[in-house]
DNA sequence: TTGATTAATTGAACGGTGTTCTATTAAGTA
DNA sequence: TACTTAATAGAACACCGTTCAATTAATCAA
């Protein structure tokens, strides 16, 4: 028929691309796509969480291509999350949906999941070490491009942006002496005291730094561990 | 008179706490207020949004309290971090704004950021390590607790817990052999894999896995960065 | 104490929203 | 062609955030 629920989850990525997650509206999708809100239901079968969760299933699909086999596990999970990364910053307007909610963080790949834990059982991780190291590394590389891509305010007609830098430029040198000593350097590029995200603003060598301390104490630890494996 | 903005940032948080942030409503707060909507804005001087960054910097202003100072840099980080996570998990439901909106996470104390600064320049980081550290430190540690909290879908009237359950329980053993083998390990505790958050199950040991990872992570790039620095 | 100024509060209004329901049209099938 | 299933439409319900003019309450100066 002219109207299927891969459309509608498209047109949906488009407008939240475009418009913000926060402006997201059913009844504007609908409207875009020249169809009755019902519609939309329909198809999808589920409310406005179901459709997002949609979302998030398309984004992170490509999780689910295959990589060289014959590389170490550490360069396994290395470009798996270096991917996980890439995909959500094509879109940054949707990284709120995978990292801050379950039902959109639930649908993402099985193969993902197989690929890490693949990685870790063949790094010597087993029973609860094994959860804590999967944890680590789904907690804190998809937690830093959650934070990374945290939205700016959606409407900033008041200048949001604007008073928030000059708070910044302002701070006092007595108070936070540190803080007042790197300030041209952290200004804007540093979580906290920023006025601007990931989208805009390059956190790649952060990034970067994160998953080599991550992956090098994952090694660390996988030895120490792979004692008590056999 | 009676009414300041202290009361109507706390019965914000209580509301949060109760219906979790999806459900929240200015009209329902003004209503338990007992007051005209308008009021909250008028007392908040802005909206929503506003409202919200107020929210996240009450239950964040315990970070500006004193350490004990003559505990080393990574004990400091420690502990800073440790506090953190422990105040957000007091207001489990109130996660997703530290973690996913830019106006709240950057209401966070400037004391904080002068805390991890100051241990970080300690430790001997300065220039653009400085702020990769920083930015490994708070993007990979609260983006792990905003993680952790993820919400689940705020009316499970379709029983998605259940339906996630069965469906995790039955993830095939021919396509997905590691997961299928840690099924009981893993199921509902691990990222992804899970129908609850870290409110209902513990991360403790993976939070504390992935802090021991970055401190000596860090510690070790800081040796490094030490020659470079006098 | 009165009067004037400022602080708080109200209620109504505007322009939306998500979601569900019944009725209707279009497509496919026997 | 009849009948059944798939899609769509439109109205309805019960909200929502935000703004604004009008009003009451409190403060302060004379």
């Amino acid at each position: 028929m002219g109207l299927d629920k891969a459309q509608i989850v498209n047109a949906a990525i488009e407008q939240i691309d475009q418009r913000g997650l926060a402006a997201f509206s059913m009844r504007e999708l609908a409207r875009t796509l020249g169809v009755s809100p019902a519609v939309i239901y329909w198809h999808v079968g589920g409310r406005q969480e179901d459709l997002f969760a949609e979302v998030s299933a398309v984004i992170t699909a490509a999780l689910a291509d295959e990589f060289e086999p014959e590389q170490s596990w550490q360069e396994r999970l290395r470009s798996v999350f270096r991917r996980y990364r890439h995909l959500v910053h094509q879109h940054p307007k949707v990284a709120p949906l995978l990292g801050a909610q379950m039902k959109s963080n639930g649908v993402a790949n099985l193969v993902w999941v197989e690929t890490v834990l693949a990685a870790l059982a063949e790094a010597g991780f087993a029973g609860e070490s094994l959860r804590d190291a999967f944890n680590v590394l789904i907690g804190g590389l998809s937690g830093f491009v959650t934070m990374e891509l945290a939205p700016p305010p959606a409407d900033d007609s008041s200048g949001w942006q604007q008073t928030f830098a000059e708070r910044v430029e302002s701070i006092d040198a007595e108070s936070f002496p540190h803080t007042h000593a790197v300030l041209p350097l952290i200004s804007n590029r540093i979580f906290v005291l920023r006025w601007q995200n990931g989208a805009d603003v390059s956190y790649d060598s952060s990034f970067e730094l994160l998953l080599d301390i991550i992956i090098d104490g994952l090694t660390l630890r996988a030895q120490q561990q792979g004692v008590s494996r056999r």
